[in-house]
DNA sequence: GTAGAAGCTGGAGTGCGCTCCAGGTCAACC
DNA sequence: GGTTGACCTGGAGCGCACTCCAGCTTCTAC
C-alpha cells in the first residue's frame, strides 16, 4: 500500500509542507516516487512518521530526532545509542509531567480563591442587592 | 523589601533581559524606580513573576498571560473572566499531561524492544563469541 | 576624580519549527 | 488538446519568545 503526500499528511496529522520539510532536513527518508516524480509513502514511512510525532509531542528537539533518525540507518550496531536517547528522553518527559503537575496545584489553588470570591459576592448580593450597582 | 533587577532575575529564574521584555510587552507592571532611575522590584512583583513562570511553564502563550495581567488592573469585576482563563488553562494542562503519558507508553514499548535486542545479542556473544566481529 | 560594575533605552538579531509562495510539471477528464 | 487539480522545487517569510547590542548614565569604591 502506498500513499500520496496528501494521504500521508492526513494520516500522520502533519501538513504537506511539514512532510517535505522533514524530508529536507533528514528526519524522514526520501520516499519512493511514481513515474511522474511524486512521492509515494509506504506503510513503514507512515509508522516512522507516527513515531516521530510522538517524539515531537513530547518536546524532543528536531536535532535529536534527526540524530535518532540517522542512527537507524546504521542498523543494529546503533541500537545502544538509540536506546540511550529514548531512555534519556523518557526521563525528561517524566520530569516534564511532574513539573506540570506541580503547576497544576498552583492553578487549583488560584481557582479555589476565585471561587471563594464568587461565593462572597453572591452573599453580598443576596443580603444587600442594592449594593450591586455601587 | 525591594530587589534590583539582578536580584529579581535570580529569584524568578528569568533573565534580566526577559524581565525588561515582560515589562515592555505589558506582562508585568513597571516596578518602582530608585533615584537613579533603576528598577526596584517589590515582593508583590516577585510573587506575580513567580505565578507568571508557572503559567509559562505550563505553556500558556504570552498573549493570554497578558490578557490575564491586564484584567488584574480592573479589580474584582474581572475575577470571573480571570477564573475562566485559569479553568480553561487547567483543562489544557490536564490534556497535555494525558498526551505526554500516552507518548510515554510508546517510549516504554520501544525501550523494551531495545532491551530485548540487547539480551539477544548478549546470548549470541556468549554462545558464539567469535561471531562478534562478523 | 576616576575606574569599574550595574543599570538604562531603543532597536536589531536569533533559533525553532514550520508555512507560504512563485513558477513549473504532470495526469486525468471532458 | 485544453483545463483543472495535485504535486514538484528552491527559497523566502513568519510567529513566538526571547537575547543581544551600542551607546549612555549612575552609583560605589578607591
Amino acid at each position: 500500500m502506498t500513499y500520496s503526500i496528501a494521504q500521508a499528511a492526513e494520516r500522520s496529522g502533519l501538513s504537506i509542507d511539514t512532510l517535505r520539510y522533514y524530508e529536507r532536513i533528514g528526519l524522514v527518508d526520501p520516499p519512493a516516487r511514481d513515474a511522474g516524480g511524486r512521492r509515494n509513502y509506504s506503510d513503514e514511512d507512515l509508522q516512522w512518521l507516527e513515531f516521530l510525532t510522538k517524539l515531537r509531542t513530547t518536546g524532543m528537539p528536531i536535532r535529536m530526532m534527526r540524530e535518532y533518525a540517522q542512527l537507524r540507518h546504521r542498523g543494529v550496531g546503533s541500537a545502544g545509542r538509540r536506546k540511550q536517547i529514548l531512555v534519556e528522553h523518557r526521563a525528561s518527559v517524566l520530569e516534564r509531567i511532574a513539573e506540570l503537575q506541580g503547576c497544576l496545584e498552583v492553578l487549583n489553588y488560584k481557582i479555589t480563591n476565585y471561587e471563594q470570591i464568587e461565593s462572597k459576592m453572591d452573599t453580598l448580593l443576596t443580603h444587600y442587592p442594592e449594593g450591586a450597582t455601587a
